[in-house]
DNA sequence: TAAAAATACTCCATAGGTATTTTAT
DNA sequence: ATAAAATACCTATGGAGTATTTTTA
């Protein structure tokens, strides 16, 4: 069976066209070099080189083949090159996915983060909604996520990163619009507009509303953010919303009122999850650093 | 240092997605692949598998050194072969590649001409579209093809064999029937069935049809000329088809009618590809030699 | 808890070193 | 005759096998 190492001998012999200067070159004695050579040309079934006095020349099958090895061995060593750059935090192309409710507040500033930070990170992002990101992390198809946590499931490790608070988006003509501060318990099941079941943000808003009887909700469920605004700019409602999707979305449509919940303001914890015990738990720290933290 | 042996189990690893598994198909106990695997993620610097129950999945790095060895070590089989083969034509196993639309007319009679020519050759068929040979063969899985060419992959070497004529088979009671002889300008878009997109045959029949605009075509794209035979002899639409594959799949159904072209009449040349540099360059052209041939 | 991979340890094949012989012109 | 490669022989490394333990969802 070939080997690496009678390809590589193979090469400095047919860059030395000799066996002792090539057994030098490459660290080791004449006779261990002669060894390794005539055990190729056994396992090939053909002379590689004319031994002659004063040196060696390679047969035609012999140059054919030094060739071939010389490719060989320079992807050998691509190989090993990528290794090398492994050692290194976020040395190799790591896949985050975001939901869509963060995606676009985060990435900007994330991602030139990363750069500077570390150069050759490669960072390739994906973004959809929470329960697919873990499916597909556990499915080894994206290495991390960031979403809002804790995502209760016991397969993944967090890091929580910073809040991200909840605003209410009212119609600016609306009684609402009037007040200072708004108040969770103030507000109607028939008046809130929410994203269809399964949703996270959906649930966040219910569990934030707890007077709330899910029941008496407009069945209506919207696909995204994006819909409701509109509907709530249209006076058809009002919902929840998070800052940071507000400040992306919403603020500047002047049909519709941002208005902050009274203390203590109702929040979500964003964070960084990853599959547990993923061999990246470095890469992925790191990562969680670089996210934007709460002044605490 | 990096060994051949290291690629070849990780190889075996990649395909088998488990250790059990992959150490059976090379021939060792599951502690010798263990123990390889394992000094190659030192000597890379990075896990190259997780570890789960059940089995094992590539990590991003492993992936892409796992495609980095494979071809490694088809390189390394074309440098083994070149001693095995040598001397006899057709000496070792030949991995050949044939296009469906090909396969059955050409395969019976090449297969008996091989062997009366080279009785102790072994040749090997796999049948699939032209993108998917051409990938098995750039990856060292297959060692020639036969299709339609040129290719118009400049990592393939190729021989022009025959030309096989395309045909319009229409339903056998339509006005296209009438005619003794079609003319690819009166061809309504329409009316044409073709394959879906990325097919050979599909591309040969618009380059042949070029007043037709590809737009105007039904979005139907079947899948398999046998499907547009059928919709064809339902009196659907009407399709070209090359002559070798209507001798085999239409010529028997009495609700079909081919149709010759009108001179020049439209072709496509058949030939056999390998990947450039490959080592049996004289066993294809032998092959080659045994490809129908055009009588000129 | 059960399947799967890692580890421990033993043995043998193989690579490499030193000393010496053979080869080719 | 002489440089150069091959061979002989010994040692050390490392790959593989068996038995067992550890890991992980």
């Amino acid at each position: 069976m070939l080997t690496l190492r009678q390809l590589r001998y193979l090469d400095a012999l047919a860059a030395n066209a000799h066996f002792g200067r090539a057994a030098a070159a490459l660290g080791v004695t004449q006779p261990a070099l002669s060894v390794q050579i005539r055990e190729l040309e056994k396992a090939l079934g053909a002379p590689l080189v004319h031994r002659l006095p004063g040196g060696v020349r390679l047969t035609a099958v012999g140059s054919e083949i030094a060739s071939r090895a010389a490719a060989v061995l320079a992807a050998v060593r691509e190989i090993e090159e990528i290794g090398h750059a492994r050692g290194r935090i976020l040395g190799s192309r790591l896949r985050l996915g975001v939901i869509p409710s963060i995606a676009p507040y985060l990435l900007p500033g994330l991602l030139v983060r990363i750069g500077e930070r570390y150069p050759d990170a490669a960072v390739t992002v994906r973004e959809t909604v929470t329960r697919t990101l873990i499916e597909e992390t556990a499915q080894g198809e994206l290495d991390a996520l960031v979403a809002s946590v804790p995502l209760g499931d016991a397969r993944f490790e967090e890091v929580p990163a910073f809040k991200d608070a909840f605003l209410l988006a009212v119609p600016a003509g609306s009684v609402h619009a009037t007040h200072s501060s708004a108040d969770p318990s103030q507000i109607a099941a028939e008046e809130l507009l929410l994203l269809e079941d399964g949703h996270c943000l959906r649930d966040q808003a219910l569990s934030i509303c707890r007077a709330i009887d899910p029941s008496r909700l407009r069945s209506f469920g919207a696909t995204s953010l994006t819909t409701i605004f509109h509907l709530v700019a249209a006076g058809q409602g009002i919902t929840l919303v998070p800052e940071m999707a507000a400040d992306v979305g919403v603020a500047s449509d002047p049909r519709l009122k941002l208005v902050r919940f009274a203390d203590p303001e109702p929040y979500r914890m964003v964070g960084l999850a990853w599959r547990r015990n993923s061999p990246r738990e470095r890469d992925f720290r790191a990562l969680a650093e670089l996210l934007p933290a709460d002044r605490q």
